[in-house]
DNA sequence: GTCTATAAATGGATAGAC
DNA sequence: GTCTATCCATTTATAGAC
């Protein structure tokens, strides 16, 4: 059972950073938790930034299969809401990430360019999703105003849960599908206007 | 002097918050800065959380002062450039709230209402704004499409500068720029042909 | 692998002299 | 108003027994 605690430890930190805050959880927290010592613990790991780079490893590839293109068809709305699910469904279970992202990043140099990484390769998926929106015939937007879109729908994306939380919106599944309902609104005036309706009709009943 | 170093507690605190970030920074760090003892520190402010809601107290009164709606005439887009501007600037004076806005708010049940205050209040600003600029025949949008529009637009604006701070923005006037832009871009397809014409030219040389 | 015990450092906060 | 001294609690981390 090598791996069990070190598995388990890991489990319960991420539980309890994304309740707490990760500044708010100690590495004697985890263990009480786990009723093991901090001994224990500190056999496992280094130390708290150890448990936050396995955890930001698990994130990371988590969010790298989550942000694909579509490969030899054209894109479609219902590829936009998948993946806005997957995108949303990830930065939740790793909220703690995103909630404290500027004091993690900056004590950590390494985390700082992964999570650079994952941002490009955000942007540059918007990016593509958008110009194959484009390409098929389904919007309607200048190079311009993708670059625009693309941007805006990453930082709405990125921050939407933390906006949600400010609201005490505690509910996981309400607060995304309201997510995805906001990026949709940024991409609808650009739809076609038999697309644009059939959205607005989907969101009204996503959101309620 | 009785109120001399006070102020100079709150000024300096506020640098080093913005500077390191709230969390870490201690009443010990602060007085150091100051070159006065801790204890003359605790003379001055009962603890910490008493600091932060002094510096709270100034934010917000900024914020308010920032969030008007042009009264009795129509709004114009020179109106929105304006305000985004003051907001912006606000934001960026106090950016250590915004940056751990979550913890801070979380331990602090005042400021967790007043927050909250100020957010009803820039989403019902951002609303006002945008049937405005509908009334004025500036731009063209349903209710439900200003409804999600001024949502993005607030949260937009709440945390453009932690995402420009991520990405390594360290200027202040290109980072606000660059936030005004980005909201403008939120707002133009709405616009009427002319004026988003207009836009996109004044946008082209703001950002460069 | 796990525990107990403990060191070393830090942060928040107060008492009392000046 | 300001300082020195100090206390208490917490956190990180390690040593050594089992």
């Amino acid at each position: 059972m090598s791996g069990k605690t070190r598995q388990r430890i890991l489990t319960t930190a991420l539980a309890l950073f994304n309740e707490q805050g990760e500044s708010n959880v100690s590495t004697n927290h985890i263990a009480d938790e786990l009723e093991i010592s901090p001994g224990n613990l500190y056999y496992h790991y280094r130390n708290k930034d150890d448990i936050i780079e396995q955890l930001f490893q698990r994130y990371e590839e988590r969010m790298d299969a989550a942000l694909t293109v579509p490969d030899g068809r054209a894109v479609t709305l219902e590829d936009v809401w998948l993946q806005l699910h997957l995108v949303f469904e990830c930065i939740w279970d790793y909220r703690f990430l995103y909630r404290d992202i500027i004091n993690i990043l900056s004590r950590n140099r390494s985390l700082r360019l992964r999570f650079a990484r994952i941002l490009k390769r955000g942007s540059g998926n918007a990016h593509a999703i958008m110009k194959g929106l484009n390409d098929s015939g389904t919007m309607r937007a200048s190079a311009a105003e993708i670059e625009g879109l693309a941007t805006n729908i990453l930082v709405l994306a990125t921050f939407w849960l933390n906006y949600a939380s400010i609201h005490g919106e505690k509910d996981e599944q309400r607060a995304i599908q309201q997510g995805i309902v906001q990026v949709m609104m940024l991409v609808s005036p650009f739809l076609r206007d038999s697309e644009r309706l059939h959205l607005h009709t989907l969101s009204a009943a996503y959101a309620s």
